[in-house]
RNA sequence: GCGCCCGUAGCUCAAUCGGAUAGAGCAACAGCCUUCUAAGCUGUAGGUUAGUGGUUCGAUUCCACUCGGGCGUACCA
């Protein structure tokens, strides 16, 4: 509908060429009296014109050559808002077009030949990923599928540190379980990992190796048993929720391969950095930010800061169109950075799209829970599944704008299972399915003939609120927000649910019944996209 | 102190480059199942969009300040 007016306003505008003075869009009106699609573009065009909107709406509408197929009636109403209402006939059309489109409904190819790289969780594997860690998670796997949905092709990435102090302190904090568990005196600092999954770790080692390593507590088997232990659960956690990565990035190999030597000669000849104090600054104040940071400590070890440029500079040279880093709000201060370096070695940092989602905060009895690996006083995003199921994990997660921050009652949870609106979404499926089945009893099949017999006002809400489907995903993915999929898929179910209650199939006319199927179908086929992209269930029962 | 994010109904959250009377779910109350799945539908109630000022035809949205909350602010990652 957007795309016909579009047309026609272009037309209209070589007659009056103010009109590509303004932006040209149609908004949906909250108030359906105000018709199905709106246009400011009168009020706009006051201040460049100096009349009176409605004088400018008139003219605009005297120059639209409107087929009255297509469109049914148009009105100046409010201050100036040209109000457009659309013919059935052409509205119901949609029906065959997503009939016939089937499960390539709403998927373009608009990016086709495009390469992403999404780059999310990244969690160094010193303990079992958290209930914090699943909004990263699911947000960063749901944008990989958006992005696929309009033509992308993706990587999801995958970036740890098995390098860090992080690690030198878990390798000890199992060898120190492991004495405990040989009953040898040990030293377990107060600043070592103390959940269980530790000693857990430690038991195996006791198994399969005995005390051979009871007077060699430096040895690599410890932090190397702890690293592969850890990520295989994270691994199979991330599998339950239907998360699959196809790269990870070890950060020791940009130090192997010599990439971050090479960044700081690069850096060092094109006279970006300098030495203090023993340390290598470099110049950040000549990038646009505040002040200096240092690169290399004055121990000869590099900050953080030159491994993250010298992985995003990877990603440039791995030739990707898109390049997507997904951050809890603990890393605001540590992006910018990145991006400065990243535009100091000459790429485009419009390239590199930083989601940063604000934090979960845990409530539990009224307590907000503070979580923390370290002191293994976290909820683990297993738990969590284990608790609610993959489904509502993942619409739970999405559900919200990611840059809200988002409260989660750990005592209503469970509850919560039953009240969450993706049963809600699922429920719409599977009552579809269901009167399927038994129009199929009754010898009703599907029919495109008479999709003019469907005027009743739900009816037509629901079409044309099938209409949007292609844009709203368009948006969703363009603009990164998987929670505007949520909203239309929830308004797409609410549509159903009272055209269920407010229309029969069965022991209705054939002709208005075979019509209606039909548009059950577009309806389901449109559910059933959404939830594929959101990868959530579209089941076929609710028993 | 400084930087980023947030503040909308009792609770959790929406609101289409600034658009018409700010909307959903949950909770509360009142209704609807001998006919396609009641995990549903209908209705009632609930708001000074934290506050003050500004920009304009029009502000939840943009700007300034104030208040409140989150996260940062390292030669930790």
């Amino acid at each position: 509908m957007k795309e016909y007016l579009q047309t026609l306003f272009n037309q209209a505008s070589e007659k009056l060429p103010f009109l590509n003075e303004i932006p040209l869009f149609f908004n949906v009106p909250q108030d359906e009296e105000h018709g199905d699609l709106s246009s400011n573009s009168a009020m706009l065009l006051t201040k460049i014109l100096r009349k009176n909107p409605k004088q400018i709406a008139e003219e605009i509408i005297s120059n639209l050559k409107i087929d009255e197929n297509i469109i049914s009636k148009i009105e100046i109403a409010g201050a100036g808002f040209i109000n457009f209402y659309f013919n059935p006939k052409f509205v119901n059309k949609k029906i065959e077009a997503i009939i016939d489109q089937g499960d390539k409904f709403g998927f373009s190819k608009e990016f086709s030949g495009k390469k992403a790289n999404v780059e999310f969780v990244s969690a160094n594997p010193t303990g079992p990923l958290t209930v914090g860690h699943g909004r990263n998670a699911v947000l960063g796997d749901t944008l990989a599928n958006l992005l696929e949905a309009i033509g992308y092709s993706v990587d999801r990435e995958y970036y740890f540190n098995n390098a860090g102090r992080q690690m030198r302190v878990l390798g000890a904090s199992v060898a120190a379980r492991y004495l405990e568990k040989l009953n040898l005196p040990n030293d377990f600092k107060e600043d070592y990992y103390q959940g269980e999954y530790i000693k857990d770790i430690a038991q195996k080692i006791v198994e399969k190796y005995s005390d051979t390593f009871k007077d060699d507590i430096e040895n690599e088997i410890f932090k190397n048993t702890a690293e592969e232990e850890i990520f295989d659960d994270i691994k199979s956690t991330l599998k339950r929720i239907g998360i699959e990565f196809n790269q990870f990035y070890n950060e020791d190999d940009l130090y192997k391969n010599g990439n971050v030597d090479s960044l700081i000669k690069f850096l060092e000849e094109k006279n970006l950095s300098y030495k203090k104090d023993g340390a290598v600054w470099l110049k950040f104040s000549e990038l646009g930010q505040e002040v200096d940071k240092v690169i290399v400590k004055s121990t000869g070890e590099p900050t953080y800061r030159l491994p993250d440029i010298a992985y995003h500079k990877t990603k440039f040279d791995r030739g990707y169109d898109l390049i997507v880093d997904i951050f809890g709000s603990d890393h605001n201060a540590t992006y910018t950075d990145v991006l400065a370096g990243i535009e100091a070695l000459g790429y485009e940092k419009e390239k590199v799209k930083v989601i940063i989602h604000q934090f979960v905060t845990i409530t539990q009895g009224g307590q907000v829970v503070k979580m923390s690996t370290r002191k293994a006083n976290f909820i683990t995003l297993d738990e969590l599944i284990d608790e609610v199921g993959k489904d509502v994990v993942r619409y739970f997660f999405i559900m919200r704008n990611y840059s809200s921050h988002m409260n989660f009652d750990l005592d209503i949870a469970k509850k919560q299972s039953d009240e969450n609106p993706v049963f809600y979404l699922k429920y719409a499926h599977a009552r579809i399915t269901s009167i399927l089945r038994l129009t199929q009893d009754q010898q009703l099949n599907i029919s495109l003939e008479n999709l003019d017999l469907l005027i009743e006002p739900i009816e037509q809400k629901i079409i044309k609120h099938l209409h949007r489907f292609e844009e709203e995903l368009k948006t969703s993915a363009i603009n990164f927000e998987p929670h505007k999929l949520a909203n239309y898929l929830e308004n797409l179910a609410a549509l159903f649910h009272k055209f269920y209650t407010e229309c029969r199939i069965i022991g209705s006319d054939k002709n208005l019944a075979e019509a209606r199927i039909a548009l059950i179908i577009a309806v389901k086929t449109v559910l059933k996209n959404s939830l594929t992209i959101l990868s959530i269930e579209a089941p076929e029962s609710m028993y």
